[in-house]
DNA sequence: ATTAGCACTCTATTATTTTGAGTGCTAATT
DNA sequence: AATTAGCACTCAAAATAATAGAGTGCTAAT
């Protein structure tokens, strides 16, 4: 995919202290410092004619002329790609964060491992919403409300529930909602979904009025479930960590930003690529393809259940992002949560 | 409760003239253009006068000598309270609204009437989720899943169903559990939570080991339900948009007033406040008692359930809001969502 | 190949001036 | 007695100018 510029050793060096630099404190950086923190004992002007040649391979740019450089996004790939030493997590954040995620409810773990991600990063953490390509049916149940509203519980996949309230244009009994359930449950349980849509569509004619409502409305939800499995959805937590960064301080970007969050497509659209490739995903700035995320960078990793990947979670935050610590944050997060939806 | 200042016809009229300039362009308002826009013919030294008077009443302040006035938190209550015209929404914005919510699916409509909110007035909407005050037991289901793991499923109050998956020690069968519920349904349907723990516990002893386990499973998931409508949440959409205002340019400002809007409690809170009272609610800037909403006004309307008060919804923005446009947005939101949340 | 040295560039900071909107007060007017 | 014209005054904001300093590129020496 990328053919890398060729550099040498030094010149690999000095871009991978100045990124580094550059990352800390957000200025950029000139040939002085980076002969102090290169730690090469190369003078200033030496430095400056590698800053001269990184700058014609479009790695670093300065904002003008008597400026240090800050890396491009060209920069950051090859740093990320080749120069990144990753800090291991030290074992008892590991264990921290395991911790907090194995003592919240089943039903709130994505929530929390968002929540986790933003505390421990400093930036907005992003979980999608997993999901299924199999819809087994379980298990079909109908409750008689009050008068002709009957509240229909279908079972999926062993985990998950939907519930919905039907009208009908008779009332039923308990007993012959219980008649239909039986029925349909020795029929269809344990059966795909599309397989038993076949088989409704089928025998829709010789069917009796009643059944025929209850078994469509039954059909029309797990539908609306595989829908929802499909156009997706994602939770998002600490935004406004966001602001503490200095180059989201334009109120317009930022306002574009959050109005990204909140419209979903995009976003969904970056991790949507992120599922389909094994493994960690780094986004830096306009590699995302969208404006909006300009000067961000995304880092993703997918999650499993049962060794099946079924959604993505990362953190999105400014494109001088400490990489060497969130990266490592977001591979065990995922690793965290894939065993925790896997385990029980 | 409030003694208004006394402060005559004159005073008066200028001082709504005086806050609707200012909320239409944000800029102090000097006496010249208060004199132009008033339509009273007076000259602007007689206006200086008055608002001299009005500076005293602390219903007005200039933010340095040589600058217009600006309304002052005191003066926008009396402008709220007392001056306002409030302009009645065009029958076909009602009819649009109602629409919109209308053809959303009912789990839904609580976060539709949010974004709506938030679409119509240009702010951001906030929905407090319903609360209900007694907990039905309507009807218990058991679902073994593979090896000891067993679905249970708690429908309360018509509606709202719960479910959650349990580890038991030993394997129960189909029939097992059927009886376990047959027997919890013909004991405790239709009674409410509180008198089913006192049984519980009462027969806690005596019971089954395994039966005991479901039991106490049930009523800890009734539990949850009760805390988690005490605990309360809400929903809220379109916060972007509190980024268009001047007087949200100070990034540190917006960046509490975002992360008051993750961490919920103060919010929640003043919506507290509100469905307590009956009617519609202003909470202009520092009123509400929170820093964070300083610069912010909310304008709240209870909805209700079958004629009972079970939440309350509205709106947050800057305290040079449109009230007289928002307001009857949010009321009439109320009105829809109730007369949406009973009828079916 | 490296480096010291130097002229040069450009931003950021600070100081200075200018402008104009708006006030408060006083004296004239109604 | 209320209103208004007139005027001196204030102050923020905008425009302009002056300064400092960080950093560069290039050349010539090492």
């Amino acid at each position: 995919m990328s053919n890398d510029p060729i550099i040498n050793d030094r010149a690999r060096t000095l871009l991978k202290t100045l990124v580094e630099r550059y990352i800390l404190d957000g200025q950029p950086v000139g040939s002085r410092t980076l002969a102090r923190d290169s730690g090469m004992n190369l003078s200033p002007a030496t430095i400056r004619n590698v800053m001269a040649d990184l700058e014609d391979l479009g790695l670093v740019a300065s904002p003008h002329t008597s400026a240090g450089r800050i890396p491009t996004v060209q920069g950051y790939r090859l740093f990320v790609d080749r120069l990144l030493t990753i800090k291991p997590l030290r074992s008892n954040v590991v264990d921290q964060l395991k911790l907090k995620l194995d003592s919240t409810e089943r039903q709130k773990v994505i929530g929390s491992a968002s929540s986790l991600l933003s505390e421990v990063t400093n930036l907005a953490g992003l979980v999608m919403l997993p999901r299924r390509d199999t819809v087994i049916l379980q298990h079909i149940e109908f409750l008689p409300l009050t008068s002709n509203r009957i509240l229909v519980i279908l079972v999926i996949n062993d985990q998950e529930v939907q519930n919905r309230i039907i009208h009908t244009n008779r009332q039923f009994s308990t007993e012959e909602l219980h008649q239909v359930a039986n029925y349909l449950n020795a029929e269809f349980a344990g059966k795909e979904l599309s397989s038993i849509r076949q088989h409704i569509v089928d025998s829709l004619e010789q069917a009796r009025d009643d059944m025929h409502t209850l078994m469509q409305t039954a059909v029309e939800m797990a539908d609306q479930i595989v829908e929802s499995s499909q156009s997706d959805d994602y939770v998002i937590a600490g935004e406004s960590n966001l602001m503490h960064y200095a180059e989201m301080a334009d109120m317009d970007k930022l306002r574009q930003l959050f109005e990204a969050f909140s419209t979903k497509r995009d976003i969904l659209h970056i991790l949507d690529h992120s599922i389909h490739a094994e493994g960690m995903q780094i986004f830096i700035g306009e590699e995302s393809g969208y404006s909006a995320f300009g000067e961000c960078s995304v880092v993703t990793a997918p999650y499993k259940v049962e060794d099946q990947v079924v959604g993505v979670l990362g953190v999105i935050g400014p494109t001088r992002m400490a990489y060497d610590r969130v990266i490592p944050v977001v591979d065990v997060t995922a690793k965290i949560l894939s065993s925790l939806l896997s385990s029980d």
